[in-house]
DNA sequence: AAGGAGTGTAACCCATCGGGTTACAGAAAC
DNA sequence: GTTTCTGTAACCCGATGGGTTACACTCCTT
């Protein structure tokens, strides 16, 4: 919970695109969107939709999920670091922990 | 990816909530947000944010991944079927599969 | 030097969505 | 019967992903 993870657009760049040689408008159009839409994601200025990781997920023949979960540690890690926390436990002595 | 996904919100109530005999209102004021906000969650009227998840998880020291991978699941899978997939394969051939 | 390709992004428009407040009707408990 | 809890409608708001168009680069490549 210490460092900031890594935006999956970026590595999306770094470990799909840059090794293929491909350019954003190039890929963009293969994932059936914009090229702002793709240059704003590899560039972190957006989050990666579970649509656009499935368009990635299809493209790359790679899992959805790994790319969500790497959106997901990144939106987690900064929901942490900018959420008033006002939270009071529940009362749960007699519960099992899972 | 065949049958739909529980919603976390749902689990939320059955496994925590119920449990604990705890009100709608009574878990919405500890957690800090709307009745509203809660009622529309365990019903699966709303997906469960990060914000949302992370309260839940200090409220019931449970950790909040968890919980959002139950909704990155079920959103998938929503996404799954409702996406027009218009998606070209990359070429892929000379890359390492990971 | 000039033209073309690729890129980031500003400006603008949209639909969706989580969440807050208020209010009402129904159910359940006392 | 009165109180409590609940779902939810109506309404408002801010944030956000995404589309189009357009502009100002940078980097080749003739």
């Amino acid at each position: 919970m210490d460092r900031k993870p890594t935006h999956p657009g970026i590595l999306f760049y770094e470990e799909v695109m840059k090794p293929l040689n491909m350019s954003v408008t190039d890929a963009a159009a293969r994932l059936g969107v914009s090229r702002k839409a793709l240059s704003e994601l590899i560039n972190a200025k957006t989050s990666l939709s579970p649509a656009m990781a499935l368009r990635i997920s299809i493209a790359t023949n790679t899992s959805a999920e790994s790319w969500l979960n790497m959106q997901q540690k990144y939106t987690l890690w900064e929901t942490y670091h900018h959420m008033p926390t006002n939270v009071t436990p529940f009362p749960m002595q007699d519960i099992q922990e899972g």
